[in-house]
DNA sequence: TTGTAAGCGTTATCAT
DNA sequence: ATGATAACGCTTACAA
């Protein structure tokens, strides 16, 4: 039952003398070297295929300093932005014949430093952070030379005046936030409310951002409410956060958020858009396809991973990142917080998939 | 503005010669060899870290022969299944001091052969294969030594009485269809469908499990209409799949399907479950928090992605594999097919998070 | 055009 | 208890 492959891994060596060469030779063969004769090249390469010779990138990446490797921290695979961006990052590196190195870190700072390590220990040619606690500037000096790109800094440092870091990729969070509050006030409702999850900083930047686009637009205030992070299993607990008089309508940290709102509000016996409209962020697969469906802001997360990989393979000096990424969003109007009657509905309002997708 | 941390990586010889002793004795010194002097011991790892050492692990693995890495091969990291089996398989491989290295093979078949590679290329202790179409034997072939665990087999093999290969983790579909259709029938309803997507294997069996067992309780044909695998974006496409005459229930391949049948359906004036009943199978987070919500058939994927990694980690030899595991699930009864009128729902059907996870 | 030999950073063997 | 030294599998000066 054991196929022809020898149970012993063959080596560049056993290459070289089944084509009667050195190893150089065969080593330069491979990699298509001009100076290997035609006929020793295709020698070689007959010989690499006879014996079903796999090359060993640790030996390799030990002499030649490069280890064809990036390396990916994120919070949770099985969450669906996260999901995105580690989809579109895989793909843009295994384009340019890389491997990834994921590792999830759970948004725990110890665990987030032990992530970095690892890529250090395994001489990764670059690393991305998808959303960290972690100060960026600790773990650009944790991972360094290798350069690091961060999706989505998550660190407080963000909320400040200061701009952000060569290296970052993140979303026009204002503008989203302002599409998702015009449009609320577009369809007369003055009670807006934003349900947050966490403390984390891009909770407080959409938080922050509502609030001033709502000042500056109608001079209203915005109602806060907000949940621990770890509450969405609860739905109706969240709709129990909005407190005893229900807005007009709701803005929510992400889509996740709304979606567990939305089942929360079934529960409480509102219907929504027409008691209450909510709208969420992210646009994830299945905010199109709730009931009702949901409107939110679409993030192109598949382009952040890809961008982020992009960057670090054209990166080769860590200190020569290029500067800060801010992607545009867009609102997509669904059912959750409709058009404001006799206005039709844009184009994009009806897609799937949002237009600024990978 | 640069940190104290030196731009060139430190080497073991570079912790050595600061302790005063000699790379042999650093190491053993650092991998807390018992031989090793108690004062010496200290002032290694003292001098490491002053240094800020971190070991080169392809360096390491050259000599000692194992990498401390898995490779977790999948068709999508967005899809939610397939995220939950890598979220469960990189916690175990970490808890352990693994690392993981994720390639995305889309179900094709060449990429997956070069995704097999990679890992093969990189020494991997052992390699994961989730969902696959290639033929477990080659692919066993392939990564040759390194142990290979298959989940959720893909390829038509699985269709024939032969008995599945050691290292294969799969749920027990039979079982879930069972449940499913049962159900079903206890409810009234008589004339029930399947909804497939794509002709891979384990859509076949499915389908072909309902059959049986439809056949088998009720003495009752099952419909099957089937649509391609990529044309879950249309959500109307799948309702009218369903033929000119709705069924009183139908049973789908997913929930990724199901719940684009839900949007469909209501596209189309459906009621769920009044004109129609609708399960899934997986029970995906947002299964839960669907309007109505999914009836599906809850399967472990966190536990799957787990167990697959403490098995590669416990399997030293790629010919001693444990033999084939079927998981048990469970269907959790919502409202797209809900209890027939008198009867009490079970405890777990309410609940949010399945039994029978991680 | 090809071969020889040194080296990448570790760990393991064999001395002492 | 510690030190020399030889691997591990590959690439790349330097030679020829």
């Amino acid at each position: 039952m054991s196929g022809p492959h020898p149970r012993q891994r063959i080596r560049l060596a056993d290459v070289a003398v089944r084509a009667g060469v050195s190893r150089a030779t065969a080593s330069r063969a491979l990699s298509g070297d001009r100076r290997i004769s035609e006929s020793t090249r295709d020698a070689v390469r007959e010989a690499a295929a006879a014996l079903g010779y796999v090359p060993n990138v640790a030996a390799r990446g030990l002499r030649a300093r490069t280890t064809q490797a990036l390396g990916l921290m994120l919070s949770d695979l099985s969450d669906p932005v996260h999901g995105q961006v580690a989809a579109g990052f895989e793909l843009a590196a295994a384009a340019a014949g890389y491997t990834v190195i994921i590792v999830a870190a759970h948004d725990v700072v110890e665990q987030e430093r032990r992530a970095l390590t690892a890529f250090v220990e395994r001489s990764v040619d670059g690393v991305c952070i998808a959303s960290s606690a972690l100060d960026p500037d600790e773990a650009r000096e944790r991972v360094a030379p290798s350069p690091l790109v961060v999706v989505q800094p998550d660190h407080e440092r963000i909320l400040g005046p200061d701009a952000l870091p060569p290296g970052t990729i993140r979303t026009d969070e204002r503008s989203g936030m302002e599409q998702a509050v015009r449009h609320l006030l577009a369809g007369g409702h003055r009670d807006i409310a934003y349900l947050g999850a966490g403390t984390r900083a891009t909770n407080v930047l959409r938080s922050r951002a509502a609030e001033q686009v709502l000042r500056e637009s109608a001079d209203l205030p915005l109602r806060v409410s907000s949940v621990p992070e770890d509450s969405w299993g609860d739905p109706r607990a969240l709709a129990d956060a909005l407190g005893p008089r229900m807005p007009d309508a709701v803005v929510c940290y992400d889509d996740k958020l709304a979606l567990a709102l939305l089942d929360g509000l079934r529960s409480r016996g509102f219907r929504v858009p027409d008691d209450v409209a909510v709208v969420g962020f992210d646009d994830i697969p299945f905010a199109a396809l709730s009931n009702p469906r949901l409107t939110t802001v679409s993030t192109p997360t598949p382009l952040m991973g890809r961008l982020a990989a992009e960057t670090l393979l054209a990166t080769s000096d860590a200190l020569a990142l290029p500067p800060p990424v801010v992607l545009p969003v867009q609102l997509v109007v669904r059912e959750s917080a409709p058009q404001a009657a006799g206005v039709a509905p844009p184009a994009h309002a009806r897609r799937l998939v949002p237009v600024a997708r990978g």
